[in-house]
DNA sequence: GCTATCACG
DNA sequence: GACGTACGTGATAGCC
């Protein structure tokens, strides 16, 4: 640095935090073109600060500047006061990510970017303007807050960069009726609402001015107060003495923020052209970029459509130390925690990972926290851990070298719920959960499973093991070691400390390099907007979802449960005389011996096991043969599955404190975006025959409330009719037509009215069937038609519906090209065996061809979820149940037209405006004190 | 831990 | 011309 900041220098203080917001409020909501991202509020920054560049070269050129950026949202003055902008609403959703990029754009644009932990911007603005007026240069404030209005005077004065007029002692006085040097005595009295600063009752700013302009400055007015004339505000001051002097600190800007940088270091520089258009590029600005270009007289980089994506995992992680498990801390200590949570507060970002006494996150209960900051940089904090050792009894007691759980969750929860602190799980669902039950509701939130999922959905897992080894290359340790498995496995609360810390932090800390990892995938694989539309929101929705749990009456079950019992013994009977001796009737193997050793009946081997085939299909067949053991064996097997896996199951599954089954919700379980619901699964209870049925009997409205079951009607090939664009298929769904007589009626050339219910029966089948890649023998085999019929029906089907043909045979185009499939939502799904030939690739081809389908219904309903909480926010009910096509809520009686009303609305209009359907989404609905009457 | 079977959309 | 044959799931029981 050539000489020292001083006579002659002019700094330059740009208001960051402002123009971020002032850009965002001033552009429509602009999203980059290749991935959605949101990208207005970083576009106005970008040409702020370009002109700014451009302006401020002749008379006003700076020769040093800065532009200054709030950190997060608690600052010392959250100490003084703890409701100081407690009133301001969380910035919004779309303008989050945008922050990190006004930085990196301020970067680009080589300008010196400052922000500092628990100050404001407007202490260090306050703090630089200070050391350069100290030093004997200048100062000027790009900024038309008030707030900073305190500063102006001599070698200070402040710009509003909109108006671009220079704001001087005399402005001030305009606005606040004193000088800069008393604006803060009327602050401090008027207070201010949007700050949440409390000043004094019923004195506004002109009031204060008066006051002020009187009594000379603020402390002899309060030493004085009692002269005041008016007896109401005199009242108030002596009053809320305390209170003023308090607002006072909170708007008395501080000139002692500590910064570890000279003035010197802020000297102008002009932009690197090859820096700043590469950032402008890879934001896809395109205007901006070509006037940039044309400044620097270089040739404008071409900003592409359509980025190449680079496939897979990245090929190398940045420069990390290997994980050391034994480098971990266990936190112990309040001060060691405080300085955790410093830590934390300083990085804006944590991975967090909970370790407790089981896997079910209804009833596990904490045993400890940990976090990591940096790579290599781990911790564990134990909560309940207790002695336990080889006795049985244990001691049961907490063991020594731990902090207390509530004291713990107290420090932790203001930076857990702190929206300028993002908290990384691997599948945070359930450390969501768990802290949700201790009153902790986490937000903002970051899974790396569900980076990875958005990523590359259909290829691999997505579970911690398998992506700390594809994308870390790093093993992880086995939790075997630590509870060891099967009968004598142990609760994580019983593993020794000093043996769960290398665990546990080790957790979160491949989480945390997993988040580094795979968060920059998502934009050069244009799946930005898929995991925060579909992925991320879901976290919270389905959590809430779960925790509600839907009551369930076990006497109801128990009954029928009896009722199977007995008449499976009688079937049991029946089909030991018809095969003339015992055995066991739920063995494949010797039912199949029986079958066709002992009977002789035909009926071939299956493949690999050498073991006979006793399916359904198989046991159809023999029974429609005539054959009287087969059919009472399909009748044993009904019976049996209906109680073994849920009249039986499904008590074991109510919660004692709630009385309800709460299922857990897998999303990344399917590879096409649906939801898997498991322990219980509540997506498989039986409907489609009457004894089935009666199951759904046993799930119940509590007292004074209803179900309400919404489903969407024909989704599926509502989608198809949209996105392969089969206009006979739109114009139907649009006239409300019976869409699988309008099939019929194209194929057969019969009319609609009036038709043969079996020739509706088929082409009911067809439709369906072409939705999941349909083959000749697969409709035979469903329709128990000849082969050549069925290829039959699937020709005029084709040629009557072009289209079709033509959307699968570019679907799989695409998937062979790409490797992937995509959703009209943007959900991508790799498509990994397409290319392979033999037997696989027939499969693969059908995935490819039903999973934009599927998926893209799948993508509709987590719409509507993601948006039903508040679509709901004020009627007594709760979604408690999602079923692929069909939303599951509990509402009181009173409410109920209320519900379908709301909820109908927001499924049926889910897929705007992200994409306008070209037919209806159409949505049926019923009610009932039960599931089953629900429908 | 694998296979066969069958419940759902 | 042969091959295998409708998409996506989860739970249970039997068996090794």
């Amino acid at each position: 640095m050539s000489n020292a900041f001083g006579k002659g220098h002019k700094l330059h203080l740009i208001d960051g935090s402002a123009f971020i917001f002032r850009a965002y409020h001033a552009l429509p909501p602009l999203t980059r073109k290749s991935d959605g991202l949101p990208i207005g509020a970083v576009a106005g920054f970008c040409n702020m600060l370009w002109k700014y560049v451009q302006d401020s070269k002749g008379d006003m050129a700076p020769t040093h500047v800065a532009v200054i950026f709030d950190h997060s949202a608690k600052t010392f003055r959250s100490d003084l006061y703890a409701d100081y902008k407690a009133n301001r609403p969380p910035p919004p959703e779309d303008l989050v990510p945008q922050f990190p990029l006004t930085r990196e754009a301020t970067k680009a644009f080589n300008i010196a970017c400052i922000e500092l932990e628990n100050f404001e911007a407007d202490d260090i603005i306050a703090t630089l303007a200070c050391q350069a007026r100290e030093a004997g240069g200048e100062a000027v404030i790009i900024s038309s807050d008030k707030d900073l209005m305190q500063l102006v005077g001599d070698g200070v004065t402040m710009l509003d960069p909109i108006k671009n007029k220079e704001i001087g002692p005399e402005e001030v006085e305009e606005k606040f009726g004193v000088g800069p040097d008393r604006v803060v005595d009327i602050q401090a009295l008027a207070g201010d609402s949007v700050d949440n600063v409390p000043g004094a009752p019923g004195i506004g700013i002109k009031t204060a001015a008066l006051l002020i302009n009187e009594y000379g400055d603020l402390e002899t007015l309060l030493a004085r107060a009692d002269e005041i004339k008016q007896p109401k505000r005199r009242q108030t001051l002596i009053d809320f003495a305390d209170q003023i002097r308090v607002s006072k600190q909170l708007v008395q800007l501080d000139c002692e923020t500590p910064l570890d940088f000279t003035l010197e270091t802020l000297e102008l520089r002009d932009p690197e052209p090859e820096t700043l258009l590469g950032f402008l590029t890879e934001m896809e600005f395109r205007t901006l970029t070509n006037r940039v270009a044309e400044k620097f007289e270089v040739e404008a980089p071409s900003v592409p459509d359509t980025p190449a994506a680079p496939q897979g995992e990245a090929a190398a992680g940045p420069d990390w130390p290997e994980i050391d498990r034994d480098g971990y801390e266990t936190v112990a200590t309040e001060d060691a925690l405080d300085s955790w949570i410093a830590r934390i507060a300083e990085a804006g970002a944590v991975a967090i990972d909970t370790e407790t006494t089981g896997l079910n996150e209804m009833t596990a209960d904490l045993v400890g926290i940990s976090l990591c900051v940096e790579a290599g940089s781990a911790c564990y904090i134990p909560v309940g851990h207790v002695s336990g050792g080889g006795d049985l009894f244990g001691s049961g007691a907490k063991s020594d070298g731990q902090l207390d759980m509530d004291l713990v969750l107290g420090k932790l929860k203001p930076l857990l719920e702190d929206a300028a602190i993002l908290k990384i799980g691997q599948n945070i669902k359930y450390d969501w959960k768990i802290l949700a039950r201790l009153g902790i509701r986490m937000t903002p939130i970051e899974d790396t499973m569900l980076l990875s999922y958005a990523l590359s959905a259909g290829d691999g897992g997505h579970g911690m093991d398998a992506l700390s080894e594809r994308v870390l290359g790093h093993t992880t340790m086995p939790i075997k070691d630590l509870i060891g498995s099967g009968k004598s496995q142990i609760g994580f609360e019983q593993v020794e400390i000093a043996k769960a810390t290398p665990y546990a932090a080790e957790d979160a800390e491949v989480t945390w390099r997993l988040w580094q990892m795979l968060r920059p995938q998502l934009s050069p694989n244009r799946v930005t907007t898929a995991y925060e539309t579909l992925e991320r929101p879901m976290v919270p929705v389905l959590a809430d979802m779960e925790m509600a749990g839907i009551k369930v009456d076990p006497e109801h079950l128990a009954r029928m449960s009896n009722v199977f019992a007995q008449k499976m013994a009688g079937l049991e009977d029946e089909i030991h005389e018809l095969a003339g001796q015992k055995f066991n009737v739920g063995s494949p193997k010797q039912l199949g011996e029986i079958l066709f050793d002992k009977m002789g009946l035909a009926g071939g081997k299956q493949g690999k096991t050498g073991a006979y085939s006793t399916s359904a299909d198989v046991l159809e067949d023999l029974a429609a043969e005539g054959h009287d053991l087969p059919a009472r064996v399909l009748d044993w097997r009904g019976m049996s599955k209906l109680k073994s896996t849920y009249t039986d199951a499904l008590q074991t599954h109510v919660n004692a404190d709630t009385g309800r089954v709460h299922t857990s919700y897998s999303i990344t379980g399917a590879q096409t975006g649906r939801l898997a619901s498991t322990d219980p699964n509540l997506q498989n209870i039986p409907i489609r025959t009457e004894e089935g049925r009666r199951i759904r009997e046993a799930f119940i409205a509590t007292p004074g409330h209803r179900l309400v079951a919404l489903d969407y009607s024909q989704i599926e090939l509502r989608i198809l009719a949209h996105v392969a664009d089969i206009p006979a298929l739109k114009q139907a769904f649009r006239d409300g037509i019976d869409i699988h007589a309008m099939t019929a009626s194209q194929m057969f050339g019969v009319p609609i009215e009036g038709m043969d219910p079996m020739i509706r029966r088929q082409a009911k089948a067809i439709n369906f069937g072409v939705i999941y890649g349909i083959s000749g023998f697969g409709l035979s085999r469903n329709l128990r038609i000849p082969r050549a019929e069925a290829q039959a029906f699937i020709d005029t089907y084709f040629e009557r519906f072009p289209e079709i043909r033509a959307y699968m045979d570019k679907t799989v185009e695409d998937a062979k090209r790409d490797g992937f499939v995509r959703t009209i939502f943007g959900r991508r799904i790799m498509t990994p065996g397409i290319n392979t030939k033999g037997p696989a690739a027939g499969g693969a081809r059908r995935a490819a061809i039903n999973a934009p389908i599927q998926g893209a219904a799948a993508d509709i309903i987590r719409r509507a979820m993601i948006r039903m909480p508040a679509a709901i926010r004020d009627l007594p009910a709760k979604m408690l149940l999602q079923v692929h096509d069909e939303l599951v809520f509990e509402v009181e009686d009173k409410a109920v037209d209320d519900l379908v009303d709301a909820a109908r609305g927001v499924m049926e209009g889910a897929a705007e405006p992200a994409v306008k359907l070209s037919v209806p989404l159409v949505v049926d609905a019923g009610t009932g004190e039960s599931w089953a009457a629900a429908h």
